[in-house]
Order: C-alpha cells, then structure tokens, then sequence
RNA sequence: GGCCAGGUAGCUCAGUUGGUAGAGCAGCGGAUUGAAAAUCCGCGUGUCGAUGGUUCGAUUCCGUCCCUGGCCA
C-alpha cells in the first residue's frame, strides 16, 4: 500500500523495437537475471507453422524461456489487436499472480499501444461483411467507397485517403453494423492503462546502415534455414491464399509471389531484405512518437547492462 | 591493337532537334483504434565519365583521353 492507501501496481517491462533490433537476446538476458516470464507482442509469431520467417525462438529456446502468445491461431485464421489486448492482460494477471514479472517483448507497436492506451468499444470484424465490400471494391474501386463512405461518416472519409483501402473496409463495415460512425465510437472510449506500473524500454539503433546490414544477414539465415520450403508445406498443409494475414507477413508475401511465378527467384533475396527494411522504418516511425518510453541504443556495446539496471530499479523499487 | 555499342540518381534505364534532367525500383519522412510484418500519404537525393573546342549558353555538337561490354585480330 502506498501512502495515499491505494495498493501498489505490479511491475511489467514493456520492450520494443524494431526487427533485428536485438529484442529477443536482450529478453533472453533479462530472463537469466530477473523472475520474468516473456510474453511475445508479435503479430505474426502468434501464427502456427511460421517458424523460420517470423524469428520465432527455437525449440530449445522456447523449453527454457517459455513465451506467452505465440502459436495461437493457425495460418488460416486471423488475429487482432483487441484479441491481443485481452489475451496479454490476461496472461499478465496469470504471470503477477505467480510473483513473476510480465515482460512483454516485440515489434507489433499496434498491439503496445492497444495495451497501454486501450480501444474504443467497437463491433469485431465480420468476414462476410468485409468479403462482401472487399468485391465491391474490386467491382467499384476504392474511391467509390470512399465516396459511400462519405455519406454516412464524412468525418472519418475527410481523415482517410481514397486509396486506403483497408481503413475504409473498417469504417464502412462499422458503419453498416451499427449504424454510427466512427468517431462516436472513439468519443466514448475511456482511457484504459493496463493494472500495472509499466516500463517502456525501446531499442533503436544509432547507425541505420547497421541495421539495414543486419536486416540483410538476417534474411539471408532465414533462406538458407528454409524459409521457401517452410512457405511449400504451409501450401500444402492448409488452405492458403495470398490475401490472408499471414501470408501478407514480411518474407512469406515475396517467397508466395516467387512460388506463384510473379517474381524471379534471383530476385527474392532482394525483395525480401526491401520489405524487411521497410517494416524496419514503420517500426520507427511508431516508436519516435511513442511517449514515456526509455530509449536504448541497441549498437551500444552497453545496451544490455543498460536495460538490467533500468529493470532492476523498477522491478525493485517502486 | 582495330571496329561497334555504352558511360545520366544508390540500381536499371529514359531524355534534352543546345537553355543545368525524370521514371521504376531502392532510400528518407509521416500517418496508424478488432487483418498492423497490414494499409496508406508525402519527398528526387545528380560534377549527365574526364578534358579541350565551337557557342551568349554544352549533359546534348566536335576532338582527345579514360572506363565497361561485344565482335574482329
């Protein structure tokens, strides 16, 4: 209890960073020094079967350092950042409850903020209903329902572009299942912190060309660990097509498109270290105007120490 | 060594009938509320190989040189 009576929060460790930022070394080393348990922020680890592409631990590595949601869903199926928020809040109750520490470790930076700012209270997604407008669109073009969009919540088609397809997809479909647009959603939405007194860590590398050179080493592992003959048994084991989520993630697009004839195979080496750079950037991006965050320099021969005694100074005082 | 074709953005190339140049890819910046490794928005970053000449003005025309590729010796 604290001073004014309330009962003291529990700790959590928020790390995160962009791919190939060094996340999963420094979350192993917190492992081995602190009583954390990891729970991994990772939109597409949460994917059965995706080993190779998404980075996911291996075997061994999982046996010691057990991590909370990954392999959730199978390829086929979808996740969200809403089934996140509530899985993780969960998973982090059950972690406090044993007296571990919940260290949340990843580079899905919707999902850190979904955690930490919490969502509107919003009708979850209808795949009729976005199949159904996803072939209006092929039929229309997006502009057009951009424009429909317009009509029933102009405030949310005066702040999207008519190309954005998938963000109109989302406000159409709110709209025609409730009637209302989005913005009286997001009018009505509560601040909603997780319970927890939480510590932002962020690993961001000072020198972008070393990112950039490990980004190109990363993928090029991934290649020769078999990444392309990971995607074939993906193809033969379920029903896949190149629209869903999964096979949209980083890699498994440009190895699909290589297996379905539309790129060279010289040139998947390339098209794969582009779109990782790429996803690299918007991780950035997200995490500059991410506030209440410490900022290390994941090249700083130091960076680990540095996140230990940060942690430690949380973990153990208040 | 001779002949031919090229040397223009980080890469692949277009172009300027002489007025200091533009596409794709790459890159950079930004947005981000139930598919987010997604989906979008914005931005050319350049000794036009070098050096002389002609010209008011040369990346463009002419000479020489350098480099690359091909063919012939």
């Amino acid at each position: 209890m604290t001073a004014d009576g309330k009962a003291v929060l529990p700790p959590a460790i928020l790390l995160m960073g962009p791919t190939a930022s060094g996340k999963t070394a420094a979350a192993m080393d917190l492992a081995t020094r602190f009583p954390v348990e990891i729970v991994s922020v990772d939109s597409a680890q949460v994917f059965r079967d995706m080993d190779i592409g998404t980075a996911k631990p291996d075997r061994e590595t999982l046996a010691r350092f057990p991590h909370h949601l990954i392999d959730l869903v199978t390829p086929e199926e979808t996740y969200s950042a809403a089934r996140f928020r509530e899985d993780a809040l969960r998973v982090m109750g059950e972690i406090a409850a044993r007296g571990k520490v919940p260290l949340l470790v990843g580079g899905t930076m919707l999902y850190f903020k979904a955690l930490r700012s919490g969502l509107a209270d919003l009708p979850q997604a209808d795949a009729e209903l976005r199949a159904a407008i996803a072939a209006e669109a092929r039929e229309r073009g997006w502009p057009a329902l951009h424009a429909e969009l317009a009509r029933g919540d102009p405030e949310s088609a005066a702040r999207l572009a008519p190309t954005d397809s998938q963000r109109i997809q989302r406000a159409l479909e709110v709209l025609r299942l409730t009637g209302q647009p989005l913005g009286a959603f997001f009018a009505r939405q509560a601040s909603a912190p997780p319970p927890f007194r939480t510590l932002g860590l962020a690993l961001i590398p000072g020198d972008r060309a070393v990112l950039h050179e490990r980004i190109a080493q990363r993928f090029d592992a991934m290649l020769a660990a078999g990444l392309v003959g990971e995607v074939e048994m993906l193809r033969r084991r379920y029903a896949l097509d190149a629209e869903m989520p999964s096979m949209r993630c980083v890699g498994y697009r440009q190895v699909w498109e290589m297996l379905e004839g539309r790129t060279a195979p010289g040139e998947l080496r390339d098209r794969g270290v582009f779109a990782t750079r790429q996803f690299a950037k918007r991780q950035l991006t997200w995490l500059r105007s991410t506030r209440d965050i410490e900022i290390i320099d994941c090249l700083d021969v130091r960076a680990q120490e540095k996140i230990a005694e940060l942690v430690r100074r949380h973990v153990i005082a208040p």
